[in-house]
DNA sequence: AGGCATGTTACAGG
DNA sequence: ACCTGTAACATGCC
């Protein structure tokens, strides 16, 4: 379930296990990802030590020796597992097939480090991609060149938001969804964030209240902060604890919950499921306006 | 069997 | 050139 806290959790959690070591060998077994991976490209990788990890939005940013760095995207059903001395297997506690089994035939792409240690790139669906770049050319990415800010930066505030909404006629859900517009909410967090502030997903942004603005600029940060934390001391690190099926899920409010009752106190209302812009959207009728 | 799914982007039309 | 909405990608689950 890769938005920005899941990927930020993986960061953390491969940080721990990968960083200087180098990469031995690339096996390919499917190519075919949202971009075919470049093979050239990846043989570049041979020999190399992996010296850091960084996050932008959901793209993650392996930093290799020598110029080169690796941008990973985990689309709908991406995600690493990691293989280590022992033989042991870390699973990240998203989406993945509840028949491990079955994990074998989507491992794609498998980076084969020191001490045949793996990192697997697993995706089911294939909207995932791994694509390596020259550092030099780190600003033309198209991926990267058009997101907007970084929620939990200083640059996510009330002034740039309300700015950005200024004259457009959108809807609050689909301009949260907008990754020009702030980078890394999907359509989980953006469902969490209008409920916990009050507003309906629907609302055209030209209507919104200041206050209403500056709740959501606010409970953007607090939902996500409260979400990694989460992920860092339930998931804490890849677990190898099979039987664990997203851990987080558990704290949503209305994501999924159609039918369910509101857990705001007093309201009795059932959570209402409408789409927009094609995206399934959760909400309380009573309590977001 | 058919509809649905956590994401991104190329493209068409205004 | 900018803004907006839609289709497409691949696979599995309900």
């Amino acid at each position: 379930m890769p938005e920005l806290p899941e990927v930020e959790v993986v960061k953390r959690s491969l940080e721990n296990k990968i960083i200087n070591l180098i990469i031995k060998k690339v096996k390919i077994n499917d190519g075919n990802l949202r971009y075919k991976v470049n093979i050239k490209e990846t043989l570049k990788l041979k020999g190399k030590k992996i010296t850091k990890i960084k996050r932008r939005s959901k793209f993650l940013i392996f930093e290799i020796e020598e110029e080169l760095f690796m941008l990973v995207h985990f689309g709908m059903t991406g995600k690493f597992f990691f293989i280590d001395k022992n033989k042991t297997k870390f699973r990240t506690s998203f989406y993945y097939s509840l028949d491990k089994n079955k994990d074998e035939k989507h491992n794609r792409i498998i980076f084969i480090l020191e001490n045949n240690q793996k990192l697997i790139f697993n995706d089911i669906r294939k909207f995932g991609f791994i694509k390596i770049y020259n550092k030099k050319n780190y600003n033309k990415i198209l991926h990267l060149k058009n997101l907007g800010p970084e929620p939990l930066e200083k640059s996510w505030n009330y002034k740039y938001f309300n700015n950005y909404i200024s004259g457009r006629k959108r809807n609050i859900k689909n301009i949260l969804m907008d990754q020009k517009c702030i980078a890394g909410l999907g359509n989980i967090y953006v469902n969490e964030i209008l409920f916990l502030s009050g507003v309906n997903p629907s609302r055209k942004v030209s209507q919104l209240k200041s206050l209403e603005i500056e709740k959501i600029v606010k409970n953007t940060k607090k939902i996500l902060k409260r979400s990694i934390a989460q992920g860092g001391s339930t998931i804490k690190d890849f677990s190898s604890d099979d039987g664990k099926k997203g851990v987080f899920q558990q704290y949503f409010k209305v994501y999924n919950k159609d039918g369910e009752k509101c857990s705001n106190v007093d309201c009795n209302m059932n959570i209402s499921k409408i789409v927009i812009s094609n995206r399934a959207s959760f909400f309380c009728k009573r309590c977001q306006k």
